[in-house]
DNA sequence: AGCACGCCGACT
DNA sequence: GTCGGCGTGCTC
């Protein structure tokens, strides 16, 4: 018997299979093998048997060890490397890395089964002063935590992480602990029909359709649109209790930021031991567990951020996306995949049904969703009945005329006085972290720019440097021009630090809290400003588009849209579009409670009619002048926009690379003209990133163009080159 | 990813 | 003469 092998090396070199000769032992695809490699011993993923092999005996080599028990990867999952393989031109170990969780590469789970420590019955309810010893602190906390907080047993390795390994060892010697194989521990399912009467939320008429739609649907894609507060949540939640009362499974993904421990207890109450978190905060060893839940089927629900859309869960029902709109659902990094079309996959080979969520939805579902390709349900109204905040839109270049200089208009200093002595929260939003933007001097015209980078510096105020935000690089803050020794330095855009230290300046005896990259650094630093705010130890929360979403405080009246422009003047065709979708996000915060919101939204384009929208929450009126807008002027979706970016630190090496690419693509094009649009090469708007250089290819094709597209991610391939990084994209988030 | 093979410059 | 630079190529 031979094992068809994928070598667990991100390499495009050893991302073939190998051969290897089973060796007697009983392997099962989806299994993990240890294999000699040249002259290392590797990891490995078996794809596939066979009887006979086309590689000649003496090259072959026989599986050292099998690593797991039982396959960890499902035909489907096989299934669906070979489509994103096929699709996305993905390394086959880049896409297994992505289905299985990281604690289980590199040997660090040792066994598939994990031991269990329980207090032995014959010393549950003795008096441990009989057997330990007066001094032993260690081995009483080991027996007061084992008897009273854990008495169903904990895992050795969770254990160890707190208590003393030598007294756990003393204990298990002695017979006080029992260490018992994991995998036999039996699921307290007693407790979890419990919960079903803490909140009986009666549907209003659009919610209970919505769920009638879907539950009465298979094999379907949903577009659900609501306003915030419409409910959404309630229809998933019913959704999904309905799908696992048909015994099936189901997949819930929110953007990493709304996973908050409120949207945990929602899912914990309803489905109890039923449902698995998936997402980056957890540690490797809760994240492993979670995942095994998965796995065995002991977990019917997975819940989490983007890459739970890979959960194992066999014979799924249903996919919920939240916030289908998010920027969070396209990988940004290595192995780049979107979200929405494994899931569009998974739904398909499992006939379940895809609910896509959202207040604004990209302008592409909701035009999929008009032209019937996915069924459209909405909730026009908000649960409460409550109206949605009140938008003021604030002319800044007028504020200007009339002689205020400051960040704040007249109207939002105003209203922040009166809200704040009202006893009543604000929050101020702007999309730019740091104290000042850029740097520059008066006198020549210099700007501080980072020597890796083809940017220009920020400067911090906390740290006292100036910093760059695309290699993270430190330097010393200026205080006379370099270049002409002028002291007449000019601070440049103003940031969130700066708007914060304003604010403090104004408000001295209301706290005031930054939420943002910088100050959430730390882990828990998140939960602990929301926390904190939330109970009202701040009166003003600043922040950038983190505070944009999924979080509820009730005493938020106002909220302040500083330079709501900036998302908008990008050269980008979707730049409209995320400015309509970032500040209705942020309007949303105010007012959700008893209390009635204002939003008051600055801007030096007043005029632009984006705003129109946002001031009235019109979605759809946005989507009609959206939309024909990207039909006259052929973007997405009426075309499809491909981008190829190179990079590398020898300039003259990635252009050639680069060049190779063009020529393959303009002999695409010379065969069929018609499929594009638009086709040139240039450098990349931000030149230079870590010292690598960086250009692109941009090709914008018709809709129907697929075998261009993947012409392109082909030519892509072929010119792999070392030391150059190279990759295609189709309709890219951004274009930087 | 590792590691060897291989073909040109400055050292004991 | 040899030690060693890292470019290219292979691993069932």
């Amino acid at each position: 018997m031979y094992a068809e092998v994928i070598i667990d090396i991100a390499a495009a070199e050893v991302d073939r299979i190998f051969d290897y000769d089973c060796g007697g032992f009983d392997i099962k695809r989806g299994m993990r093998v240890s294999v000699p490699f040249g002259r290392m011993r590797t990891e490995g993923f078996v794809i596939g048997l066979k009887d006979t092999t086309d590689v000649p005996p003496e090259k072959i080599k026989a599986v050292s060890a099998v690593l797991d028990r039982a396959p960890i990867i499902t035909d489907e999952m096989f299934d669906l490397m070979e489509y994103m393989r096929r699709k996305m031109h993905l390394l086959r170990v880049d896409i297994l890395r992505l289905f299985i969780p990281a604690a289980m590469r590199g040997g660090r789970v040792k066994e598939l089964t994990r031991r269990l420590a329980v207090i032995a019955e014959e010393y549950r309810d003795r008096d441990p002063d009989e057997f330990i010893r007066k001094g032993a602190l260690a081995q009483r906390e080991l027996y007061d935590y084992l008897t009273c907080d854990k008495p169903d047993g904990e895992y050795v390795s969770e254990l160890t992480k707190i208590m003393s390994a030598s007294a756990l060892r003393n204990f298990a010697e002695r017979g006080i602990v029992r260490i018992v194989d994991a995998e036999k521990r039996r699921v307290p399912y007693s407790d979890l029909p419990a919960s079903e009467n803490v909140a009986q939320i009666v549907l209003t008429d659009e919610q209970k359709r919505a769920c009638d739609e879907i539950c009465s649907s298979a094999g379907k894609t949903f577009l659900l649109h609501g306003v915030t507060g419409s409910g959404k949540t309630e229809v998933y939640l019913r959704c999904i209790r309905h799908t696992l009362d048909l015994g099936k499974t189901a997949i819930m993904l929110v953007p990493e930021i709304s996973l908050t421990p409120q949207m945990l207890r929602n899912f914990r109450d309803r489905f109890g031991d039923e449902v698995a978190i998936l997402h980056s905060g957890l540690g490797q060893g809760e994240k492993f567990d979670e995942w095994r839940k998965c796995l065995t089927g002991e977990a019917k629900v997975a819940l989490g951020a983007r890459s739970a859309i890979f959960a194992p869960l066999k014979n799924l029902g249903v996919i919920i996306i939240d916030e289908e709109h998010d920027q969070s659902y396209v990988s940004e990094r290595k192995p780049r995949y979107v979200t929405s079309a494994v899931a569009e996959w998974r739904k398909t080979v499992n006939n379940a049904n895809l609910v896509l969520g959202s207040a604004t939805p990209s302008i592409e579902t909701y035009y999929a969703a008009k032209c019937g390709k996915i069924k459209l349900l909405e909730l026009t109204g908000r649960v409460n009945g409550r109206p949605l905040p009140e938008v003021r839109v604030v002319d800044m270049c007028r504020e200007i005329r009339r002689g205020n200089r400051s960040i704040f208009s007249d109207e939002l200093r105003d209203e922040l006085k009166k809200c704040v002595s009202d006893g009543n929260q604000a929050m101020v939003f702007l999309n730019r972290r740091g104290y000042a933007s850029y740097v520059m001097c008066r006198v020549c015209g210099f700007v501080a720019k980072c020597e890796r980078c083809d940017v220009s510096l920020v400067y911090h105020k906390e740290e006292n440097r100036l910093k760059c935000h695309y290699c993270g690089n430190l330097y010393e803050p200026l205080s006379e021009c370099p270049e002409c020794g002028s002291k007449f330095i000019k601070e440049g855009y103003i940031g969130t630090e700066k708007v914060a230290g304003v604010l403090a300046e104004m408000f001295p005896s209301s706290g005031v809290l930054r939420m943002d990259n910088d100050s959430t650094r730390t882990k828990g630093a998140h939960a602990k400003i929301l926390g904190d705010f939330g109970a009202k130890k701040a009166d003003i929360l600043v922040g950038t588009q983190m505070i944009a979403k999924g979080h509820d405080f009730p005493d938020v009246t106002l909220v302040g849209i500083l330079d709501a422009d900036m998302s908008l003047h990008i050269a980008d065709y979707r730049s409209v579009e995320r400015t309509f979708q970032l500040t209705t996000q942020v309007a949303g915060r105010a007012g959700r409670a008893s209390l009635p919101g204002k939003v008051i939204l600055q801007t030096y384009t007043p005029h632009h009619y984006v705003y129109n929208y946002v001031r009235t929450g019109d979605y759809k009126g946005f989507y009609e002048k959206e939309i024909n807008l990207r039909e006259v002027t052929k973007y997405p979706p009426f075309a499809k926009i491909i981008r190829v970016l190179v990079s590398g630190t020898d300039d003259k090496k990635a252009s050639g690379v680069l060049k190779n690419i063009y020529e393959k693509v303009g002999a695409l094009k010379e065969a069929h003209p018609e499929k594009f649009i638009y086709l040139a090469y240039m450098r990349s708007p931000v030149k230079k990133i870590m010292d690598e250089f960086r250009m692109q290819i941009l090709a914008r094709l018709t809709v129907d163009a697929n075998d261009i597209e993947d012409g392109i991610y082909t030519a892509v391939d072929e010119c792999k080159t070392q030391g150059i990084t190279s990759y295609a994209e189709t309709n890219p988030i951004k274009l930087s």
